[in-house]
DNA sequence: CGGGCTCTTGACACAAGTCAAATCGCGTGG
DNA sequence: CCACGCGATTTGACTTGTGTCAAGAGCCCG
């Protein structure tokens, strides 16, 4: 099957990402070395590994997240079509947690030796990687104050308005809401509850009618209440971000 | 008084420092613009504002926190000499955190519009740049999943491990302990606990003869307990980071 | 039909938050 | 020189959010 060309890159027009001159999107073409699909449950990235590729997922969804030795885990954010995978393998030794494909995936690959060309050879998208990588920076910044100071409520709230932030921003969102195929526990473990508070704080949102995870959809029903919950401005300006 | 030159740069010499060529070295000297010196308690980058300038601390420690509607804050971490602060105000729009001087400080002044010459003439250094943003972004997410996690006393302990760690990397570790000049408010917003809970978590460290942390200075008793007390191995290879 | 996930719910325990007050330094001004 | 106020640290008593345990329900799949 033809792989998609960078020219007809189906996410470069979403408007949360920066703009790229021609120029950029052929170095980006030449860059890329093809296109993966995998199905849910596989393991883009391992902790501790030090892959040799590098993947910008354009279809499906996946999560970050660190094992501890008790056999818990964090999960550091939920990944979506137009994040970057394996920026930290790129520059440091190892991936320091793993990536894991929800869903079924299709991502496009890029080949890590290639890194170093694009610091040579393409300031600006060198410049665009820093960027992306201080953007990552920013979103584990908010988890982690989100973690840090808000009740069970508050953190759920937020990470729903988050979500739908980046799937509407990447035209994700439907009348019926949008998809968000993980499981209750996987939420919990980005929240940093347990998976039986997590369910019991689920439900009153739906009692309040708030907003509603079913089946693997998420629909929400009063934005401004969860905004509210979320200590999150209505009217906040979307988080621009480079794609690579 | 003569400024410190970059090729007689006290951090240089300690080994959690990548290497830099003399040539390197030689145009950091060029991007530096001068040296800041400030009392404590003085703003050095205000969350939503953009900073003209970039600063690497020589001397002095300070502490990165974003800010709450609520009035309360969450530190992100604690910044010692060798850090570099700035980074999302020179490459996003804005600083998405403030970050105060705890103490008196001398830092290294550079101009943010320098930052585009190091991308476009010194790969070497924009690379290293994005390397420092990925370690930024681990060292996130390890506190978040040690808030996410951890209870009080693991959450300390971790505190003290990784800052200790930090302090003996560029010598600042003597018989006495080292100087850790917070106030345990500050251990507080950074842990995601509540002051008086810190407080008694302290107690214990103290009674237990792990830790003890008064007049601003912290003495560890006993590294291999403090060491299990934060899941942490006693044998980690440090983590290496570029000095800009 | 049975086994294995995921999601739900209820009962109970406990870590951590909140409130309140005492202590200790320390700098300031009378 | 001492009284005072202020900030940081301590401590105790009480409350509560969240974790843990346990069991059942719904569902898919072999």
């Amino acid at each position: 099957m033809m792989q998609t060309e960078c020219r007809r890159c189906p996410l470069r027009k979403f408007p949360i990402f920066v703009k790229m001159t021609d120029r950029e999107v052929d170095f980006m073409q030449s860059f890329k070395v093809g296109e993966l699909k995998v199905d849910a449950g596989t393991t883009l990235m391992m902790e501790g590994s030090n892959s040799p590729q590098l993947y910008t997922p354009l279809r499906g969804m996946g999560l970050r997240y660190k094992t501890f030795e008790s056999g818990e885990r964090q999960v550091l954010n939920f990944v979506l079509p137009g994040d970057f995978i394996g920026l930290q393998a790129g520059v440091m030794h190892e991936m320091q947690h793993s990536v894991e494909a929800t869903t079924h995936m299709t991502l496009c690959v890029f080949d890590r030796k290639a890194l170093w060309t694009m610091f040579r050879d393409y300031p600006e998208r060198a410049f665009d990687l820093t960027w992306l990588a201080a953007v990552e920076e920013h979103f584990l910044g908010e988890s982690l104050a989100a973690v840090g100071h808000m009740d069970g409520l508050g953190r759920v709230a937020r990470a729903f308005v988050r979500l739908h932030d980046r799937a509407l921003a990447i035209d994700l969102v439907t009348k019926d809401g949008m998809h968000l195929p993980y499981k209750q526990q996987d939420l919990a473990d980005a929240l940093g509850l347990s998976l039986v508070h997590t369910n019991k704080t689920l439900k009153k949102l739906r009692e309040r009618e708030i907003a509603i995870w079913r089946d693997g959809q998420l629909k929400i029903l009063s934005y401004p209440k969860l905004c509210a919950m979320a200590e999150l401005s209505e009217a906040r300006e979307p988080v621009l971000r480079p794609l690579i």
